[in-house]
DNA sequence: CTGTTAGCGCTTTCAC
DNA sequence: GTGAAAGCGCTAACAG
């Protein structure tokens, strides 16, 4: 393994001192054309690359961004990450990244990590645990910028107008006709299932009516639960008409279960899902979903880290709402006389 | 932001020096018990956070490994990224990642970004621009593993058996009778796509026959691509009777282009596919697959770097090969009489 | 076993 | 404008 090339050489191939180089390569403070063309030219024919481990060291600034989410695998951050990763790699910024896992631990010691790292700011998606006051302790260290988690009103990030997306998909099926419908969402503990939630009950606040306890269904694993949850509310005693499937793989397992029982939609059941992935859009019949633009979650999350990280004083906290949209497709219908059996 | 506190200010809480105390902390070379914890329980009260950068300086090595992928949010990449996370999280690596999108120019910036950040090791999946004596360089630096890209015998990686894979496919279709298939890949110059395009011209080849030219189509972009190209398949004159749809985003296009047209599988054609996504498995008819453990492919891409980073010294290429199966589904049925015309 | 010292490669005063 | 020198925080030699 060949050594590096170091700004020293660079310099005496240049003739200039160390510190001339330097300048002359960050073209910083006071240099002459003439020792900027030297050196230049040294560093070329030298094929020199800057240390940037050293310049962190005296810097004090790693040039990289830390992200954390629960599952780089989930389709959802998968993409938004994808925008992230561009709009920083643009802006000279690295990118690293970690999972959680949900595990509120392996969260700490990944955040704790980033910043033995020096990380110059860090985005964190919805996690278990979140701990907002770690998280306000945290960012006036460095940017903090929230995806889709709540932290305290000081916390700057770019949300999800969950509520509202669901206070709509609701109000649509409940003008559908529907009032039995089950509610499957991986969890109400993070902010995006909380907010759902919460939209979901307006909706039928609004009608003068109740949501049914026992349809509403949260757990953690999402596809298996999907399917076996929703497999047991088709087969209860009170069946519900209308399926709103609230999280990235509960779709999958609902229609699993909507095939293991022979039930079809709209006929049967009306589903709506969230997230618009290939399922949605090419199961037959398609899935009216409630969307949103994932590449705008991550390019804002990348400007809002960046605009933080270029005025490193401390700016006045920014909330972004990115706003869903209800896409009708097929899967739904209207829930008349809807009495079948428990099959 | 305060000031992060120093291994100097331990020393000095600790009452030893600072060597000492480094020692102590690493439990590297002669450090009495006592001081080790004296010095640790000082670490503790003062809350001291070693300074990776700092590490990195002297050590050499900065403890992060580079991912460079074309696509994050290709599933399959971003489930493989997840594994390999997960490992090297496990080994207390940390993980950049970036995307290529396919550019060479762009690939060859970033692997020098991260060269210039000391990266410990590099995981390069496939790109455009496969240049294999740049990335034999390489190697001698630090340590690269090739995930599905051709460098030289001497570089060592993991490769999924698309060649045998897509001959088995292909034979599987022939059997059934199928003579006019077509063969729908995101592109012919990555090593994925010419191993696949070599599999099934071997399955011809192995039954005497040839495959139909003009019912190859290799192309970039992934879904659009597919919908239009299996459109104007389907509506030409010697429409194919059976679609090996080889990439991961090529089956919607053609799931689509069926639904056009009226088409149904297995009735009018068969279908294949790579990858086993919800689409496959949930769509109706579920789609018989090509499929291959994307968690291994990314548990064993980071034992390779770890099992290299261990011995630093230069060990033998290893070369690990994934093995496909075909998942038999509703999909695929015998090309009987089809003689169904330009519809 | 422990303290002292010399840097890693770079940026940034500070005199000149 | 430029050179010399002082570290950033840490580890690794080297004496003791």
């Amino acid at each position: 393994m060949k050594p590096r090339i170091t700004i020293r050489e660079v310099a005496k191939e240049a003739g200039v001192s160390i510190g001339t180089a330097s300048r002359a390569l960050n073209r910083a403070g006071r240099v002459s054309e003439a020792a900027i063309a030297a050196v230049s030219k040294a560093a070329r024919r030298l094929g020199y690359e800057p240390d940037a481990i050293a310049q962190s060291m005296r810097t004090r600034s790693s040039g990289a961004i830390g992200l954390i989410v629960s599952d780089l695998a989930n389709p959802l951050y998968a993409r938004i990450i994808t925008a992230v990763e561009a709009a920083l790699q643009a802006a000279g910024y690295a990118l690293l990244i970690a999972s959680t896992h949900n595990d509120g631990k392996r969260e700490k010691n990944l955040i704790d990590l980033f910043r033995r790292r020096r990380v110059d700011g860090l985005i964190l998606g919805p996690c278990e645990t979140e701990n907002p006051k770690l998280l306000e302790q945290l960012s006036q260290e460095m940017p903090v910028i929230a995806l889709d988690r709540d932290f305290g009103p000081t916390g700057t990030g770019v949300y999800v107008d969950h509520y509202t997306g669901a206070l709509q998909a609701t109000r649509y099926l409940l003008n559908l006709g529907h009032t039995r419908i089950a509610l499957l969402t991986p969890g109400s503990v993070l902010r995006p299932g909380r907010e759902r939630i919460a939209g979901f009950k307006e909706a039928y606040k609004e009608q003068d009516l109740k949501p049914v306890p026992k349809l509403i269904r949260c757990e953690k694993s999402a596809m298996d639960f999907a399917f076996t949850e929703a497999l047991s509310l088709l087969s209860g005693p009170e069946a519900p008409t209308a399926f709103m499937c609230l999280g990235t793989r509960i779709l999958a397992g609902v229609l699993q279960a909507l095939r293991h029982t022979g039930r079809t939609a709209p006929g049967d059941v009306s589903v709506i899902s969230i997230g618009d992935t290939d399922l949605s859009q090419l199961f037959t019949p398609s899935i009216t979903s409630l969307t949103w633009d994932l590449e705008i979650v991550g390019t804002v999350l990348a400007q809002l880290m960046l605009k933080q990280l270029e005025r490193d004083a401390d700016i006045e906290p920014e909330t972004i709402v990115i706003t869903t949209q209800l896409v009708l497709r097929e899967s739904c219908g209207p829930a008349t006389a809807r009495k079948k059996a428990t099959a």
